[in-house]
DNA sequence: CATGAATGAGCCTTCATTCAT
DNA sequence: TATGAATGAAGGCTCATTCAT
């Protein structure tokens, strides 16, 4: 029975996720998310010791999806501002198909669960950021700064396009994209 | 203990502030607050009638503090890309040492209390933002994108830059204010 | 204790009729109730939304009983006298044999939850009250007076008489309820 | 200062009588009445001790008051039926004209604080229903009931006739007010 | 005499979690 | 695996009462 299994723990997860994300971590309760699955509260439990364990695991899911799919980028055999933008463009791509997911790992970044996180989820990413200016550094083409900062900003702005976009404010057609990396290359280009 | 109301009332704010600031909005008690004020709970319901009251006024309170200030800024009588440095870095210190504030007001809008805002208030800080980009605008200073759209980004790196120097990345020396602000007018500029 | 709902409802119930009886309606507690029927007091609300739908509930459903029971007797086939005697006697018996209940309307009907009854079961009430007496009405036999009048006079009485059994001043030997009964048809009869 | 002492005590009686008759001793709160006679809640505590004693001092003041003019009643030199008529409408008018006496006294006596009552008091409250019969009795015009027991009768119609001529149902015309006694009359009469 | 400020005790209610079925 | 029933722990809030002024 492990494909049943796994379909309804993704259902937990799809729920909880939409629940945070509409209502925000500080709103979340088992029965709500129970209801949505249509499962009794007390069969959450079957799959999830508790409610601190659903959410640090899914916390982890989800990073450890994103950081696997980001490094395929990465090893592409392509100028560095094009490799950047593909990158960039994925990001915000699975940012706006996935805000659900972005806003539950930022709700949780900034609540009591964030202490029972595993830590070694966290570096990964940054190690990630690191690798990805560095080649744009060694080139001269990128802000002599510190990678990590470079990739905050990118990110903060990242975080930002694509709440953007899910207003309205921007398309995803060429044009628009064009231009959301423009602040991102503007911004950091030396 | 017999102090006058006023600054009671802005001690229980303060307390509020590191609370949220610290264990995020999901694990804010009355108790705690109380706690942290020298108060006995019951006695907070004097100065609010209850805990969304307080979250809410306080909300109110600083965003209002904080539009009222920045207007003062765009009155000031300089180059556009003078102003809006002196703007921005002002809100760069702001956000640095009023760290909570920020992350109290970014908390309580994903949280449930959201709903329960004064319309006006959030309003209000849109219309700055929109008055502040007008003038680099006009003088095909900027980027011809949505004001509202500058604005956001422009926040969103500063938001980011502070946690920067928060996290000792950055210092608060001219040369690394000057770094940081490139990022905002190389993003906008045009 | 496993049991079924419909039963706990009722012990439930019946807790709380005995405690209202007993203290008042002021001095009710869900923790006493719970107690009493030897449940947790968050059990409480697995069957009822909140005290007030506990209270009101228990309300309804008692007047709901009293009435369709009274409307058999109306219906029997004998002379007015006879008739009215039947349904008082009973009503005395009722007002003896369940003065939690009693007592429980009476008290719910001079507290705040009296707002927040159903208007229909109060309405209901009065119409019984009403078609009792237009029997006797027609024949001559009672004073001509509003019918909702007679019947609170004989609730009136009735209710005094069950306080005066139960005080051991009456007993329930015929004799003693022709003398009670006498006190209803004397004061009504033309 | 006793003159001012005891004007305000009154008009602390009056408020507490008016919320008692209004929302029913169980939703009193001492902040209510302090509203009402527009003072502190604190300065209640100079004139009672606390809301046990300004609650049953109260109902003993009440109770003495009645007593006391009741009294007068007896001792007229008329006949049997007149004098009790005289003094059943002037119970009448009396409990109409102080509805909210009348309300609280039944309320206390079903709440908490009915065991904390003198009982004296409501022992001299017997005596009286005693003497007034007795005289009826001797003259063999009653019904040879104990006196309690007529009393008590001739009580519970009061309370309702007053409660109907409130309702609008009867008014104090003569007319009416025979009808009225009639009920008690013709209820004890022999 | 009057009161604003403060509080402790206590109640209602919610919710994560357990357990018997 | 699934769940209805039950609960303990905890939090929000109220209110009688005290106390310093």
């Amino acid at each position: 029975m492990r494909v049943k299994d796994e379909e309804k723990k993704k259902a937990i997860y799809r729920s909880t996720l939409e629940i945070v994300s509409n209502q925000g971590i500080a709103g979340i309760k088992m029965a709500d998310i129970a209801r949505k699955v249509e499962l009794s509260p007390s069969t959450l439990y079957i799959y999830f010791k508790n409610k601190e364990e659903l959410i640090t695991s899914l916390f982890t899911d989800i990073m450890e999806e994103q950081n696997k799919t980001t490094r395929k980028y990465i090893t592409e055999n392509q100028s560095f501002k094009i490799k950047l933008k593909n990158i960039w463009v994925y990001w915000l791509k699975y940012s706006i198909n996935n805000y659900n997911e972005i806003s539950f790992l930022q709700q949780v970044k900034k609540s009591p669960y964030f202490d029972k996180l595993p830590k070694h989820i966290l570096e990964a990413k940054q190690d990630i950021g690191h690798d990805i200016y560095k080649e744009g550094k060694e080139q001269l083409i990128v802000k002599d700064i510190d990678n990590q900062v470079l990739s905050e900003i990118s990110t903060a702005i990242l975080h930002k396009c694509s709440a953007l976009v899910m207003d309205k404010k921007f398309s995803l057609s060429n044009k628009d994209i064009d231009t959301m990396f423009s602040f991102v290359w503007d911004a950091i280009k030396s």
